[in-house]
DNA sequence: CAGGACAGAATTGTATACAATTCCAGCAAG
DNA sequence: CTTGCTGGAATTGTATACAATTCTGTCCTG
């Protein structure tokens, strides 16, 4: 799913510009966020550098990337690092979405300022959103993958329409660490769904009525609504899938 | 002029653990945002390592880190990096204020919602930083780096008194990056700070009187008007002292 | 004199060796 | 049976060598 650059063969030559640290950085972040490696498990740069047939030099470089972004943690010791893939706490969830909700709070607030047009091209894209979302979410088997990306795409919607490139690098920053717990809501929660459409439905109409105060509550709404939902299931998800 | 941790003797031995990349960090993001390192100037891996004592890896990592945070860009090359120190512009200026004017109005908002005691000392403590603050801004050679202290204690002071720890987490994300904005602005605008005294004083009475508007208002006020006298002479800025 | 090609310099990307620290198991002593 | 110690294994931190790419200045040609 991850729609990215084709890969190159996997023929690696010694030296070659053939393994960069983006492929590496993509490769573990989709791993972590997918659940794939266990909340709490340590990362052995040597291991993933075997893995993915790099040295640890880049493995370094990715690792980094992560910490910094909050996907991985380090354990508390003195002198090293220690790298473990950052838990899913019902806290973190919590203070997460809240950062979220500020972010595409302060981004609807921006597109109830947008030009009459402006609103009712943004309302009637976002209705189509979220009404594919509605008819994916009551499937008799809902594809987990795809609600997610119709809510991401939702949200971007706006948020891209009336954010400046500040306020969208802030976003860019922050959101995608809400990514593995939007990811647990959906599939955890389908039966909530529904609820998300809704608050959705109310977004869109706040951002069309002009109406800056509305737009921002409805959008933090549906962040802090989701956050309570989330949280009364969040710890059952312990140890999941290795590779 | 570094306010850093002492050096350790210029001796190392191979493999030490004496040169970590937080130093590093830290003394490449001093000199960045102190403008002692021009804004738009190439950064070289090899150089920044021998000046510092250490070898590449450390210093590659300290940059990945000041990459990620803003404070060094890419030069748009087609298969190499090329840092760069992020060039300081009227538009980023602009935007970034205006974010931080949102954030600490909504700080400022939530500290007018306080208990009328909690407010009492807030008022006290707020009104005796600017007092300084004034003094020392209007002495015969201002030191600026007393003033910029003064201004970030100032706003520090409410922040963290009313801010939930959310805001308080999207806070500490984005207000270092206006850092070397506001270095700037105390620096080139010595005159004006007159000014920011003067709205420092209308925060801190609406926050006293538990007007929660007026003392968002007053904040957002502070900073756009500070974004607007910084905007003119932004530009002029070029090149400056390197090392 | 202008413009382009080429060689060499500069710089970053990657791999790898070695140092230092932390972890862990096994054993001995209480 | 528990506890503490010791030695080796595992893992990360740093330095450095080499490969590949980009940049720059010079010289040749039109």
């Amino acid at each position: 799913m991850d729609g990215l650059a084709a890969m190159r063969p996997a023929v690696r030559r010694a030296g070659k510009r053939t393994a960069r640290p983006e492929q590496v950085y993509q490769k573990l972040r989709s791993l972590i966020v997918r659940g794939q490696l266990a909340p709490g498990a340590r990362i052995i740069e040597t291991d993933v550098a075997a893995r993915l047939g790099v040295s640890r030099t880049p493995v370094r470089g990715a690792l980094q990337r992560l910490h910094q972004e909050g996907y991985v943690v380090e354990s508390p010791r003195l002198q090293q690092s220690r790298p473990l893939v950052a838990p899913l706490t019902q806290e973190d969830a919590r203070e997460l979405f809240s950062i979220v909700a500020e972010i595409e709070g302060l981004a609807a607030r921006e597109a109830a300022g947008l030009s009459a047009s402006d609103r009712e091209a943004l309302f009637k894209d976002l209705t189509r959103i979220n009404e594919e979302f509605k008819r994916v979410s009551q499937a008799r088997i809902p594809d987990h993958n795809r609600v997610w990306e119709l809510d991401e795409t939702f949200h971007r919607r706006y948020v891209d329409a009336a954010a400046g490139p500040r306020l969208l690098a802030l976003h860019d920053a922050v959101k995608p660490q809400a990514e593995r717990y939007e990811r647990l809501y959906v599939s955890l929660l389908s039966r909530d769904i529904g609820l998300s459409a809704t608050e959705h439905g109310v977004i869109a109409k706040a951002i069309r009525s002009g109406n800056a105060d509305a737009a921002q509550f409805a959008v933090q709404t549906n962040w802090r609504n989701a956050a309570t939902r989330l949280g009364s299931v969040i710890e059952s998800v312990g140890e999941r899938g290795s590779w």
